[in-house]
DNA sequence: GTTAGCATGTAAACAGTTACATGATTGT
DNA sequence: ACAATCATGTAACTGTTTACATGCTAAC
């Protein structure tokens, strides 16, 4: 199963038309809609979406608006559909998690207790935040498949956000315990 | 903060000595030690070594093996620990997650039962060998830092888990009852 | 004798980011 | 005036994967 921008754009237009700075804003989205995906810029969407539009896999009509510029709407056709669904049915590989933080928590009793406490702040503030947007989605408009990834993860969100707050004193202690003299220089 | 290959090695060789092939199997190791970044290839790996030697962050010599053919190990210099710690020492950004499983189970209602059914299974085992090799790890041997990492994973993969096992029937219940006739084609 | 694991490395291809270019409108 | 948001798109660059090339040892 491919994980990149042309998934992205039919997953989205799956769901609902939408123009290529719309499809940006979604990928970005913390309601969590499709953050089981990766962000993507502008300049990866735009030909991706050009691409996808030769194929006869989505088919894009001017929309003029009030006050705003005009935007191109992209449709998912029949074909797109099936062709998604069909690269979406088999054996999925496993989940792909990369975390800045951890690589500096784990490093915490090397590194100023500043920055240790200032990382544990603004995570906790983005995991609240997170959690905060998912709880405000009616998961009763969802279909089963949507609720099930919507309710996975809130509950993953939350236990991270309540393992930080019971074990972060635990690495402000640890924080610069073995700072490396940085006369190193 | 960088979240490349380069960092990868530098992370790495932080902990221990390595080879180019011995940092390819740690990346990938789900004992999870090093399993907050994502995996490399060899292609990445071996010119990102010959970089860092150039640059003088890390230092490489050959050692001769029985029944096996030489390797070069690579050792890390005072001065590429404190350029590592020096780049970790910054508000790290968001945790980046990528769910090919959250993708095919938010569709279930399009999709073949048996895909369904199958995907659960081998996510199944693959969390369960995940918390298993977690389990296996000895916590006291470890900085406090590396305590909180190995925890936290170990917590979300049993949560992942837990959460699966209670839930994989409603979406398998789920499975195909909004199948498009594929006669489309 | 053939597959699997150990070990290193290169070149072509690919995916995606960054920076640039453009332009309209709204709010401060 | 200036910044922010809306909106699209291209070109250069970067990073990483894939495939190839090589060769040795161990196990089946």
């Amino acid at each position: 199963m491919p994980m990149n921008v042309r998934t992205l754009c039919l997953a989205i237009l799956f769901e609902e038309p939408a123009s290529g700075y719309e499809i940006r804003k979604l990928s970005m989205d913390n309601t969590c809609k499709f953050s089981h995906f990766i962000d993507v810029s502008y300049g990866a969407i735009y030909p991706a979406l050009g691409k996808l539009e030769e194929e006869g896999l989505i088919a894009g009509h001017v929309v003029e608006q009030e006050n705003k510029p005009a935007k191109r709407v992209y449709e998912i056709t029949d074909k797109g559909r099936s062709e998604f669904l069909a690269s979406i049915a088999v054996v999925p590989e496993d989940d792909k998690f990369k975390s800045e933080f951890l690589l500096l928590a784990m490093h915490c009793d090397m590194l100023p207790r500043a920055v240790i406490r200032k990382a544990i702040e603004v995570r906790m503030a983005t995991l609240r935040a997170k959690v905060n947007s998912i709880e405000e989605c009616d998961l009763c408009a969802l279909t089963p498949g949507a609720r099930f990834v919507f309710a996975y993860g809130l509950l993953m969100n939350r236990a991270s956000l309540k393992y930080l707050e019971e074990n972060h004193q635990t690495l402000i202690d640890a924080a610069g315990t073995n700072l490396q003299a940085e006369a190193a220089e």
